[in-house]
DNA sequence: TATTGTTATACTCTATAACTATA
DNA sequence: TATAGTTATAGAGTATAACAATA
């Protein structure tokens, strides 16, 4: 397949990957929203952190982010403490209940993706979890060095072609 | 990595694709949405559907799907002509402003990943591509299997379409 | 009666802009 | 003045349910 086939071809797998987060999603309790889920999950990884490097692990807005934070400490799965370094911050911490929480969800994923994935190699999903965290390194790379709206981003965002607009 | 954490892990990196489709989304025209490409490349690769069959290959509800053919349709990009088989549906066929559109498009989409995956290799990249496809598959199958809500479109679900993997 | 497709409504997620509190 | 975060508003995407036309 040629370079450009390949990157077209990519471009709808990438679309396509919606329909499965969507079936994922679905799995969650009622309550708990996939974005919730997400962030719960990197504060488990990444530990305490503000409120600027979780949006940015997010690929996210701050004002997106914030609502989820919002969100998960009203249901008490975060805490948020004052950082003694910045009075305009707070620390987002994971909370008990919101370690239980991921342990409920992880149950339900492993579930589901053990009965659909269960003719899979372990190198297969192994394969497939190091390239999407590749891919997503490679689109983060290139968004921090084009900010989205400036008008000289000319690395990843192509010049405007003409179009029949209307 | 034990199967268990694979599964967290790949669940993790399927939800962070979202920011790369984001950012593959800013590219596009602005009348021109992300499902409005999806849904034409499927009917160039595919050709002449009727709208139930576009909405199992988008794995999304067919009220959703009607809207966002309306609203292709609407833009010249798709003809919808009256079945001889079956008066309660139209056949969908891309047309040449369509077409004109996904060749714009796919230059756009092009430029971005050839910047963003400039250190990749063609394999890597196909192999992304392969795996992402047989992901779908895995979970479309899955799907046809067990139907989400109740008893809903339970044995009528046509099996998974197989995907060209080219 | 069942099925194809459309429309109305509601919900989720995100971005932009305006605002506050602090640096 | 600049930055961290919050809130209001708007836009895109999807699911459910009610409806129309046809099988």
């Amino acid at each position: 397949m040629a370079r450009q086939e390949q990157y077209e071809e990519l471009a709808k797998q990438l679309s396509s990957v919606a329909a499965v987060r969507r079936d994922l999603a679905r799995l969650l309790p009622p309550d708990c929203s996939p974005a919730s889920v997400i962030l719960l999950a990197l504060l488990r990884q990444y530990g305490e952190m503000r409120m600027s490097r979780l949006a940015e692990l997010l690929a996210i807005d701050m004002s997106v982010t914030s609502r989820h934070v919002a969100y998960c400490a009203a249901r008490g799965w975060l805490d948020r403490q004052p950082d003694p370094a910045d009075r305009r911050s707070r620390l987002l911490r994971l909370s008990p209940d919101g370690e239980e929480l991921l342990g409920q969800v992880s149950v339900r994923y492993t579930q589901a993706l053990a009965a659909c994935l269960k003719d899979w190699s372990d190198d297969d999903v192994g394969t497939l979890i190091d390239l999407l965290a590749r891919l997503r390194a490679s689109f983060g790379d290139c968004r921090a060095r084009t900010p989205h709206q400036s008008a000289a981003g000319a690395d990843c965002h192509a010049p405007a072609p003409q179009l029949p607009a209307q």
